[in-house]
DNA sequence: CAGCATCCCACGGGATACTG
DNA sequence: CAGTATCCCGTGGGATGCTG
């Protein structure tokens, strides 16, 4: 930070508030927090409750969610091995801003559109 | 969508709660929103409350948002140009949304550091 | 002042194949 | 089942330089 050289890596510049944004941060993440909070869930269950997603991105938001401390991951050592994430309580607490989110964001998609419909009607 | 030939460039699969989340993308959106917060700005004042962030990305968000519905951009023609961005009624709706998400990610993270330091308690 | 334009890199994420 | 490994691409974003 103190010194550039030319072409910096620029490691992590993030202010304070990016960085809370951190933990809603890849494009899976809410989704992911929000079919755990119908109770836990393994990792198969998932993938079926979100179809589009890779194994390899859901693993790395999940293990990224754990090392956040938003959920909780316990190996059962069965034959057929099956894992089960589950909310912490502080996890749990993001499903009110998450439903925020989805509402603003519901309102604003409409705004969106009828602002195009404007635009529309304004060119003609 | 229909029929994916070899390497599809996966045009946006994002299901609906994704979606929702993309007011909040992009690494600065939320300090933009936050330092409109107090009423409107200028291109060059937001600058400074960011200084990390570039002009090129900035404009960029502030583009974003507007399109979004959820600041307005207001140009004065004055010999020193100016430019004016604020929240719309709609984007001061969002405030909310990113205390709580600050507010939990306080806590996360202070939970994130005791764990760090149990584990390293345990390695010990 | 408030931006575009250009260049270039890092990283998130998809596809596919393989493993304990 | 629940991943890991590899490869590859699109995009967000930083740096620098130029303009109305």
């Amino acid at each position: 930070m103190a010194l550039k050289r030319r072409r910096n890596r620029t490691p992590s510049p993030v202010c304070p508030l990016s960085e809370c944004m951190t933990i809603l941060q890849g494009a899976w993440t809410p989704n992911i927090i929000w079919y755990l909070s119908e109770g836990p869930r393994r990792f198969s269950e998932l993938q079926s409750d979100i179809p589009a997603v890779s194994a390899k991105v859901l693993t790395a938001r999940l293990r990224d969610l754990e090392a956040k401390g938003v959920l909780t991951r316990s190996v059962r050592a069965t034959s057929p091995p099956s894992v089960e994430y589950d909310l912490t309580p502080l996890g749990r607490e993001l499903m009110p801003v998450i439903q925020a989110i989805v509402d603003v964001g519901y309102r604003l998609s409409i705004c969106a559109r009828n602002q195009n419909r404007r635009k529309v009607a304004q060119a003609a």
